[in-house]
DNA sequence: CGACTTAGGGTCTACATGACTATAACTCAC
DNA sequence: GTGAGTTATAGTCATGTAGACCCTAAGTCG
């Protein structure tokens, strides 16, 4: 599939189509308990790139959709479940593979590490800090910067961060996600404030027993759980 | 990464590629003299949807870039250069089309009818309001619907409202274009006030002469002339 | 019990926004 | 030439929101 062909070949040729997903989790670091932002990478185990890491994906599926051909690749790669899916970009400069052209349809997706997901590595998988994801093969180091920099953009207008929360969660770890995201220390009072007047939040009657503090009450999400309409957007 | 069918088999799978574009332009209603958004349409002259009109579009090159082929697209269509120029988004959906599976990356464009481009029709191109196209060929009703949603956006947050402008331009002549594209009217006064502070908004000396009434001045745009890099989203 | 830490509520100020009023500068009808 | 009409431009006032900051509540831990 990757025979080296010379420049009317190639120009012959029709792009190939490839679907690439960029994942992100969120993980706290052990020392300073703050949270950052992690992402499942893949070695590549064939040229060109042979040995760097990339970023899941893989053909499309003749008799799928881009976004369940993003799912699968997300599956496979993760064994978890997305709480939110989303059409990135499609990136199709020609000079993204050396032997062939390729279009990328890039997705990127929030996923919640409850079980084992996040540890389920292998020789061939494994999760890197967002921050220290560099070098990697083909434009894939551009294609993540783009991804977070609408991962930042997304969260201050949208709802996207509970996405990285189960269906509980306290304002201090609603507010964790925003400052992992955003990079950024916010006022615990403001934020309260803020999301205490937000419409698609809801406080329970529960609060959180076990910590060393004051118990936190728990809120849940009551908007749509799926960003994106089934059909591409509407 | 994925056990990979033979070449003939991937090719005979393998959906096609397509460009579209949404071509944006204002024009004022003579009656009215209200500024309405339109696009140009191409009739299709061949199966399927012999004789609806559809997006301008195409194939992609085999050695152009996703962007130039949309901008190519636009100037066969229109003979007018972009002042903007975004991909919106990359389309998908398993019955596109009946024959075959078709992925199509539309991009969306800004134009000035400077010149007589948007005179410039025939038998097969031809100008419609926006809120007026409807019963599109494939599934372009959608993308229309999509594209002026995205420029709706756009517009509140960013710079795209210049582009439907020449470089000197009345504060009048601007809130018209958000008029048009938010579809409400806007208090003239408090316009004014936002955009005197506004940063890429400059005073000239000028004014336009030849109105019926106070003659306003005129103001220029020093933002960045592009929105996108040129190698994709940075 | 007191120290400590997080939860949660409040105040004050600065600033942006929407509704509205007032004045300036021009054309046109007469 | 004068006044009516229209748009340009400035200012005012009330409201809402965001950031900085302070205070109290309710737990744990020594």
């Amino acid at each position: 599939m990757h025979s080296s062909a010379n420049v009317t070949e190639r120009q012959a040729q029709a792009p190939a189509l490839a679907i690439s997903i960029v994942i992100f989790a969120l993980r706290s670091d052990p020392s300073s308990g703050r949270q950052e932002i992690w992402l499942p990478l893949v070695r590549r185990v064939r040229q060109p790139h042979l040995g760097k890491w990339a970023l899941p994906g893989g053909p499309l599926g003749g008799s799928e959709s881009l976004q369940d051909a993003a799912a699968r690749n997300l599956r496979e790669t993760t064994d978890l479940e997305p709480t939110y899916l989303e059409q990135l970009y499609a990136f199709g400069g020609l000079d993204r593979a050396a032997t062939q052209r390729v279009v990328s349809i890039v997705y990127w997706a929030l996923v919640r590490p409850d079980q084992a997901g996040l540890a389920r590595e292998s020789e061939n998988v494994r999760w890197f800090r967002a921050s220290e994801a560099a070098g990697l093969a083909f434009d894939h180091d551009e294609i993540v910067a783009y991804a977070l920099q609408r991962l930042r953009g997304k969260i201050e207008y949208g709802s996207v961060a509970y996405h990285f929360l189960g269906d509980r969660f306290t304002l201090s770890q609603l507010r964790g996600v925003y400052e992992a995201v955003l990079g950024r220390h916010l006022d615990p009072a403001n934020f309260r404030r803020q999301f205490r007047s937000a419409k698609d939040i809801a406080a329970t009657e529960e609060v959180l027993q076990g910590g060393r503090n004051r118990p936190p009450r728990l809120y849940r999400y009551t908007g749509s759980p799926v960003a994106e309409p089934p059909s591409g957007p509407a």
